[in-house]
DNA sequence: CAGTAATTGAGAATCATTCTCTTTTAGGAA
DNA sequence: TTCCTAAAAGAGAATGATTCTCAATTACTG
């Protein structure tokens, strides 16, 4: 993912390209684990040393208004940010808090059948997630 | 649910029986959707006005570690909370908030059987939570 | 009924996130 | 290239859900 393949993101999507925001972008993607606001911020920090901690989050939700990054919840009380915007689900380590991506086609075919025939009573699907709790092996 | 089913509850977990935990876990089970700690603060004041929020708080946190109830992530930086420790997966409308229960044993077991078969590498699955976001038909 | 550890109440503190307001800037127009 | 202006960013206060602290109360044990 280069400097030119993050700007070129922006302007698909009508956004001015600024510092902040390719920063911001650039952090997401360089970042694994599926980073913090914080996270973010102190990566950010070494190169963008004036950057307010305001325009993260406003940044971060421009960005996930128009689709270049995702939330991703947990049962903390702090939001997490994923850059991956392909389908995918993820595995939530209870003991550490990593979230790994899980890229799974057959499985997504095999929900999606699955839900094309039982149809939900007055409820349509739009995005279907499944978190998948647990723990790494420690080795 | 009966006054006399919640005391066993908290009795079978070794907790103390408290008119605070009793007033909570009866708001959980009688409330709809998934309560907030706010809502069910408000439910509870009619009947114990002098309950503290901490309290409800700190209760919620021990009822969640002895698995009486279960924390319901969303997008919004709020926590919701599940009396409903069977098995299930929710529905959440994206429009309204509102977050339907989704019981499917025939889906539960396919999932199962699925992961039975692909093993992932190095994690070990304890729950599998499905997340089905879309809108309810408004009507 | 008394003793004691656990629980609660009250309110302060925390901290992730949002808001307000002023200053700066990106990008189009001239 | 320079100007203009709406959009974006900076600074710092405010918000609001949640957590913490500590003194007062209470549920259980014996
Ligand atoms: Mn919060
Ligand atoms: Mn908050
Ligand atoms: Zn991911
Ligand atoms: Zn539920």
């Amino acid at each position: 993912m280069t400097t030119d393949d993050i700007k070129s993101k922006l302007i698909e999507r009508g956004l001015k390209v600024t510092p902040q925001r390719m920063a911001i972008l650039e952090a997401i993607y360089s970042l694994k684990n599926h980073p913090t606001a914080e996270n973010i911020i102190d990566y950010i920090l070494k190169k963008h040393p004036n950057i307010a901690t305001g325009t993260v989050y406003k940044v971060l939700g421009v960005l996930v208004e128009n689709q270049l990054i995702k939330k991703v919840t947990t049962e903390k009380d702090i939001m997490r940010y994923d850059g991956i915007m392909e389908s995918h689900h993820h595995l939530y380590c209870m003991e550490s808090d990593v979230i790994k991506d899980y890229v799974d086609v057959e499985l997504d075919e095999l929900l999606q059948k699955y839900f094309e025939k039982k149809n939900l009573p007055g409820f349509k699907i739009e995005d279907i997630v499944l978190q998948l709790k647990g723990t790494f092996d420690n080795r």
